[in-house]
DNA sequence: GGTACGGTCTGGTACGTACCAGTGATTCTG
DNA sequence: CAGAATCACTGGTACGTACCAGACCGTACC
């Protein structure tokens, strides 16, 4: 087989040459198979070992190829990559066939904190509505929701019937669609007002989601909820299907 | 302020240079902030142009930096669009500038629990490899983990050198790949041992993840990880894809 | 037979050089 | 003064060289 010429052209050489290693190595060759070596490749294909070993880089970096020191580089088999898929927490309770609902504890106009402030970008002193509920699966609590929501956009936003969806009166009320959020969970162990909230001993273990989410690019939502660590869980399955572009299924599950 | 001088030592230059910069990135310099040319640090740090470039493209590759041709280089403020790897402890954690490492605890042949042995798929009295290790970031204890491995497949594991990713040893060994997982995870509290284990005080908030991971459909890896609630937070960005099927990335994330 | 030693593959590190290609401020020019 | 040309930066590509270090195999030696 001749191989493919590499040549100045509109792509630069290392970018043609991990072309030609990709194709390979997805066709030619299988996983766990050897490509030429660095040395072969500059002389196969006329170019400097640098230009190699950097088209090889790229694609160990992608995890197509795999390099062991004194043996040779080889071609990987497919690496797991993740991505998630999250529904609500109705949905979710819906699904484990129980009974969501929502308990009201608080809504006010006040001013944030800073640190909400700034994630919602309101200036220090704007108001902003603030939410407090419970979330309950068939009456037991779950989760404590602490929300901040920009108050200028969602006039009136206190009238409505907040024991649901918050994002559907969005939608529905005011046009506002949520597409995308940014999300960081971590652990923490529930002080004693979050346990009194929750009807749980204190010390007892709760995950933590602060989520920010915006509609069109703006910032509608920061919400801090503090799950109950010994009735939920979150369940995910990592599985491969193509180079980069893996795809998972998430699920909140009460125990 | 002195820059700290590169050396021929135990650890090749361009890691070296990786390491200050990332320091630098993080401490002295914030997000959007431009860091020196690559002419000025070459001759800040007495190394070659290549040398520069390597460590640079290491951080490029992990995120933390990103390159705009004719203008400079520059510390990208903290994206959460990089995909999770599954056994991407240790590039997690040189994500965000810190340095991994693994202590291993302990390894034996023993026959697993009965839930642990069903979800390997094991006969009730099969022996398998328990595998227990702490991870480290700069030295401060993040993760226990317990793991279980079956030892038909896996013969001579625990010859092997054990404070690394066990994903490689599986490939490049026996020609494994891991290529599919389930993962369940809950919030938990310290218990003495794992307190102890963990450097932590009993009642530590702890993110636990049990994965079953599997090769070809054959399970090979049960582990349940501790994570400390107060030093390691998972970080997910959560954007509308097409209607009704959201996509998210994630990685984990130490404070 | 077993061990030790080279030789020779492999990839890893590091140097230097040269030139191309965007970016943006300065300077020249009409 | 407005626009064009220039220049001094930046990173991007590509070359060549040299030597180090791990893996493997064959051979010489006990």
């Amino acid at each position: 087989m001749q191989s493919r010429v590499i040549t100045d052209g509109p792509s630069p050489k290392h970018v043609q040459l991990r072309e030609v290693l990709a194709e390979m190595a997805a066709h030619e060759l299988g996983p766990d198979a050897a490509i030429p070596s660095e040395r072969d490749l500059m002389t196969r294909y006329d170019v400097s070992r640098s230009t190699v070993r950097k088209a090889i880089d790229s694609l160990v970096v992608d995890g197509l190829l795999h390099r062991t020191h004194g043996k040779g580089t080889f071609v990987s088999r497919p690496r797991l990559e993740s991505r998630l898929h999250l529904a609500s927490f109705s949905q979710d309770m819906r699904r484990r066939g129980m009974t969501p609902s929502t308990q009201l504890l608080g809504v006010r106009a006040d001013v944030p904190p800073s640190d909400v402030a700034k994630s919602l970008g309101l200036a220090a002193d704007a108001p902003a509505w603030r939410i407090d509920r419970v979330r309950l699966a068939d009456g037991r609590p779950i989760a404590l929701e602490n929300g901040w929501y920009p108050s200028e956009p969602l006039p009136g936003l206190d009238r409505h019937d907040l024991g649901g969806s918050l994002y559907e009166i969005f939608a529905d009320t005011y046009g506002l669609g949520i597409d995308s959020a940014e999300q960081t969970l971590w652990g923490e162990v529930a002080d004693a007002s979050t346990a009194r909230r929750l009807d749980a001993p204190i010390g007892t273990a709760l995950l933590v989601f602060r989520r920010v989410s915006a509609a069109d690019g703006l910032p509608m939502e920061h919400v801090v909820s503090r799950y109950r660590g010994d009735r939920y869980q979150i369940h995910m399955s990592l599985g491969r299907d193509q180079l980069g572009s893996d795809r998972t299924a998430t699920e909140g599950k009460t125990s």
